[in-house]
DNA sequence: AGTGCGACCCGAACGC
DNA sequence: TGCGTTCGGGTCGCAC
């Protein structure tokens, strides 16, 4: 921690890369890592502001404005590396393609998809495969294509691929224009809300009715993960 | 290698 | 001002 507060005194922060889920901090000769998790958020703030409990970290620059991180469950992560040694941490180094990448084809995913004999809900979740879906929009996706979550990758067809590939560009598309989703969040005061959640066909709508067809969403447990899913919708 | 699962964290939601 | 328990999100590390 000291280690960490000395190395970045004096420098500038250049820019700001996004990888997958992770942000990198252009610093120096430095990448400052960050992975919101679950409810990690930055802010910038006056230096003389109460500090919130729930702000963790706090860069403080020259002009007496702050960028604060806030952090509710202290879950997110922060790693800061040199930039030639970027490739040590792992989760960044092993990003799969973006949903927005045009280098996400079906013929890519079927061919990680067609050897593996997990779960279409834990492969969607796996980032080394597509890059930037978590538990709530891997369960639209799979409705957006018509799949069930349980289904295993051999099982899976080039066509359900092409399916894949365009359900995981249309929802994170529009949930980027509705600012994310906010589900378990209680900062909305702060500004912070997502409207995608009224976009939601399946996750945490379980004994509602699917949009669809009118059968009642069923909710699973996958991979230790909550899963939700249209009987009829998806094959 | 591939797969499965608990640990991490803590406020919200839930059950009584 | 009720209190104890469970849940959940993404990732890693360990066991098989």
């Amino acid at each position: 921690m000291e280690e960490f507060k000395k190395n970045l005194i004096g420098l500038e922060f250049k820019d700001i890369l996004r990888k997958g889920k992770w942000l990198l901090f252009d610093i120096g000769d430095y990448y400052l890592c960050s992975h919101l998790r679950m409810e990690g958020k930055y802010f910038i703030k006056k230096h003389d502001e109460v500090i919130d409990k729930h702000e963790h970290v706090i860069f403080s620059f020259e002009d007496g404005t702050d960028l604060r991180y806030h952090d509710t469950r202290k879950f997110g992560r922060m790693n800061l590396v040199l930039k030639d040694k970027l490739d040590t941490v792992e989760g960044v180094r092993k990003q799969g393609i973006e949903p927005t990448d045009s280098n996400l084809t079906k013929e890519y995913l079927y061919e990680k998809f067609h050897k593996k004999k997990l779960p279409m809900k834990t492969l969607l979740l796996d980032q080394t495969i597509i890059s930037g879906l978590g538990n709530i929009y891997a369960d639209e996706v799979l409705f957006g294509a018509r799949i069930k979550p349980m289904r295993l990758g051999n099982t899976i067809t080039l066509e359900e691929c092409d399916k894949i590939v365009k359900s995981s560009r249309e929802i994170i598309e529009e949930a980027i224009k509705c600012g994310g989703t906010t589900i378990r969040s209680y900062t909305s005061s702060l500004g912070v809300t997502g409207r995608f959640q009224q976009n939601l066909m399946v996750h945490k709508r379980e004994n509602e009715e699917c949009k669809i067809c009118h059968s009642l969403i069923k909710k699973i447990v996958i991979g230790g993960r909550s899963t939700y899913y249209c009987e009829k919708c998806q094959l």
